[in-house]
DNA sequence: TAGTTCAACTTGTATATACAACTTAGCATA
DNA sequence: TATGCTAAGTTGTATATACAAGTTGAACTA
């Protein structure tokens, strides 16, 4: 993969991405303009344009017309309070993603969840623990109870190749959820699973979905707080509006 | 506002919006091509691809090289979390809100700040902290930096009457707010005024927020973890547009 | 000195053109 | 019939050019 063949655009990415990498360029600091790009890096100004304006979309430069392009302060790219695959995540951020299979079985359904699920005392339900990581640190325990009902198969699976968010999404089509999210104090179990350092808390989440009226999975997932924000973005306008 | 001066590339944009709104085109079915839209929408194929590339990045439609362009299936959106006024939320609990302000002054926006706001260095910020409380328990520290352009009169108001949240949104329409959500270990400045218990941890939320191009206020919120959840809930159905 | 104008430089929009890479359907061939 | 090839249509990359629009600083003027 030498330079030779590599998108034009690529390079030029590449280049800008570098000289903020090791510090040529810094936040608020002038990147080379168009026209000096197509002289440096040889290419026309399209293409030199192309480059910044994919890397001012995912919000590393911001242009000022008439004044130039800038380094943007480095935002955590992370993901919106979105309903996503935590693998997709992971992988978005340039890192590897892994996971570890703590517990996926039937079990009666314990009390405090029997009428949200609509089950009878006694009846089954089942339960999966498992641990995502992030190049091998921990960073999310996943414990979810899911209803047979909308996923009688869902103690067959191999959710090394798919997260359960994903299988499920899959056999039952989400169509509600409702978070709930807080700080909590780690217990032991937190502690060592996630790695935690001496009282450090956990950002937990709560979360329901439904698929029709079907309630299909009651889910908490903890993480540490020191690896782990949540951040989310929305505006007003962005229907038809034109200017 | 009529399509002559419009830019040519939003013409097409819109063009493509209205088309899949009015339901010409459904989800995974294929829209106009390049050379179809330079025939239709008189635009050169760079205009129409421009069009096209905008649309798909954001998520309206998915492209394949050599088949097409095609409308992509809804995606869920992320459950905003609502920008509340914390009285309010008290008040329907059916709890007594009440507050105490700890600062409110004129002072030099400090440097970590600087470019956010587009000050310069020695330029005067608003800065304000006050302790939200229910049931005269304390539930929020909010601490608070607020662009004296957007709101010159804000030492003079009287925040007992009005949060500084509702007082800004009169002065200065929201238009786009960012937040970032974390669990934190509490600092003793925290423990005292939330009266927290050992070791609880805090949520923070910081929240920065826009009226049109210019930032209003930058915000911090910390929450004791044991009298404080965020909830948020969505539907596929309708987009929420949860203000 | 204070204000104005202007030239140079920046990004933003728009067009025309060329070829590469990929997909599909239909045709030709074994 | 089954296979492979090709032509036509699609998106992807790249260039050259032109002018519009916004910013800045230096030169000029009152």
């Amino acid at each position: 993969m030498t330079e030779a063949n590599a998108r034009r655009y690529m390079v030029v990415k590449n280049f800008i991405k570098q000289g903020i990498e090791d510090g040529s360029w810094k936040e608020h600091k002038r990147v080379p303009s168009e026209n000096q790009l197509v002289e440096t890096c040889n290419v026309s100004r399209m293409t030199a344009r192309r480059a910044l304006d994919e890397l001012t979309e995912e919000g590393i430069l911001y242009r000022v017309q008439g004044r130039g392009t800038f380094v943007a302060p480095k935002k955590l790219h992370s993901p919106m309070l979105e309903i996503r695959n935590i693998a997709d995540e992971v992988s978005e951020r340039g890192h590897k993603y892994s996971n570890e299979l703590i517990l996926l079985q039937k079990e009666q359904c314990p009390n405090h969840l029997l009428h949200y699920f609509d089950l009878d005392e006694g009846d089954d339900i089942y339960h999966s623990i498992m641990v995502h990581k992030e190049d091998n640190k921990p960073i999310q325990i996943e414990q979810r109870y899911v209803n047979p009902k909308a996923a009688p198969d869902y103690l067959k699976q191999n959710f090394n190749e798919m997260t359960p968010n994903v299988y499920l999404s899959a056999v039952a089509p989400l169509t509600q959820a409702e978070h709930q999210i807080e700080a909590k104090e780690a217990d032991p179990f937190m502690r060592v699973t996630l790695k935690l350092q001496d009282n450090e808390p956990v950002l937990s989440i709560d979360r329901t979905t439904w698929s029709r009226d079907l309630l299909v999975s009651y889910c908490q997932l903890f993480h540490p707080a020191s690896r782990f924000k949540l951040t989310g973005r929305f505006t007003t306008e962005h229907q038809l509006t034109e200017l």
